[in-house]
DNA sequence: CGGCCGTTTGAGTCACCTCAACCACGGTGG
DNA sequence: CCACCGTGGTTGAGGTGACTCAAACGGCCG
């Protein structure tokens, strides 16, 4: 048993990156005890998760974690990629609603044994709060993005984001060649709710940015930007402070 | 010195709901070693602080957290309120711009020795881990706003938030009687930039709560809510998934 | 009194939304 | 094999909420 869930876990996709790479062999067993993998399709609610019962990591796959205001209008507050942790502890309800946006992969496990873990391994506890730490700091990214940013900029930065896999864990293809091959996990409607856009305003900006060649369309999903650099400058990063000047 | 430093901090306005308040006496006494108070006129940047120098309990006053982009364009991405913390820790450089919106009073601390604190002390990293989690979800419903709402609905939500002092925290006036007074803690662009719209707008808007009977101003800062019920409706709060249900 | 700053007010414009038609693709079934 | 339909995406025409530019206001301070 216990080589069971020790070479199950070896074999894990996500195993360098997610939180659980700083557990030892016992304490990665004993939370695997009561563990599980699950498969979703694409644009299944998850439930069950993230509530008090269990917590994941994401294995495979994409997960939108959503807003809704009462009339129906609705915001992407976070994308959830491979060796994400999806829960929220020393919470009773989740503040969002999660659903997968492709075919997804979780591997499940006890809230009650990870929030153990939490309070015994500070290890554990140090990694999870650094990855808090850099959500508040993408959320106020975003921020910045659906406050002040054009439709145009929004889209360019947003295919930016995606050809990046979001900084730098699990993405490989970083090194930004000047024809990155792009896979769109989002659909237009997804893409818009992520953008704080309506979805003909997305397409319509794709359709711009493929006519004057910055990038080019194999697919719905599919695209290759041609132009990263024109990309970025359109994107309108942000200023970084330089915040180590003066007293 | 020892003595002036825990009647220091007996006295202090944030004792109960600072993250301090966890810190036994030998802790507190030696945070305070290199410890210092230090207070700014509204409008002022705050540099050192929030860098690898220092880190800062706010005692009075309100900070913004502010993001630019290169042309100008800026998004106010948090309100620091008092007991609040400023700086972040693991990360050489804060990604943002601190500027007091308010006069403001700041208990400063040794970046290094709070580090240390935080690794030793299980009490402090659990408070701090649980802050940041609380400041995802802050900054992730602000997400629905600028994504999501009009105009009219942040300027209502932007006033709800003020009444409220934001959750419960360091806020007495919280039981909402019908008629509640509030001071802005921020100007009309300030207002602007943390709504992700033009002072023009925020001007207009408030002039249409106040012909419509729901709020009164006073003063440029100062208003009074006269219709809370309203407000709210008009603010268009967001839907509290109902998690429990399902699997 | 005169100048400054934050704010209000007004008029005109534009980016994005709305509504609606159309298209391309894939699956289904006769 | 092809007619049918459903889904997701594109395209178009028109409307509008928020922006832009500009002027006027009102308190504050010298």
């Amino acid at each position: 048993m216990a080589n069971y869930v020790r070479t199950s876990c070896l074999a894990c996709a996500v195993r360098e990156s997610a939180l659980c790479h700083v557990l030892n062999p016992q304490q990665l067993a004993s939370l695997n005890r009561r563990s599980f993998r699950k498969r979703y399709a694409a644009g299944q609610l998850i439930s069950g998760v993230s509530a008090t019962e269990w917590y994941a990591t994401i294995v495979s796959g994409v997960i939108k974690l959503i807003k809704a205001l009462p009339d129906g209008r609705q915001q992407i507050v976070a994308l959830l990629l491979p060796s994400d942790f999806l829960g929220r502890p020393f919470k009773a309800t989740s503040p969002y609603v999660a659903e997968t946006a492709t075919t997804v992969e979780l591997c499940c496990y006890s809230a009650r044994d990870f929030d153990r873990l939490l309070a015994e391994q500070a290890d554990l506890k140090q990694l999870f709060l650094e990855r808090a730490l850099d959500a508040v700091d993408a959320a106020r990214d975003w921020m910045l993005l659906l406050g002040r940013k054009s439709a145009r900029e929004k889209v360019a930065a947003f295919l930016l984001m995606i050809a990046r896999g979001r900084g730098s864990r699990a993405c490989a293809t970083c090194v930004a060649d000047q024809f990155e091959r792009v896979e769109l996990p989002l659909s237009r409607t997804e893409m818009a709710d992520y953008l704080g856009l309506r979805l003909e305003t997305v397409s319509r900006q794709l359709n711009w940015l493929e006519a004057v060649g910055i990038v080019k369309r194999l697919d719905r999903r599919d695209i290759t930007i041609c132009n990263v650099g024109e990309l970025e400058r359109i994107s309108g990063s942000e200023t970084t402070p330089m915040n180590s000047a003066g007293v």
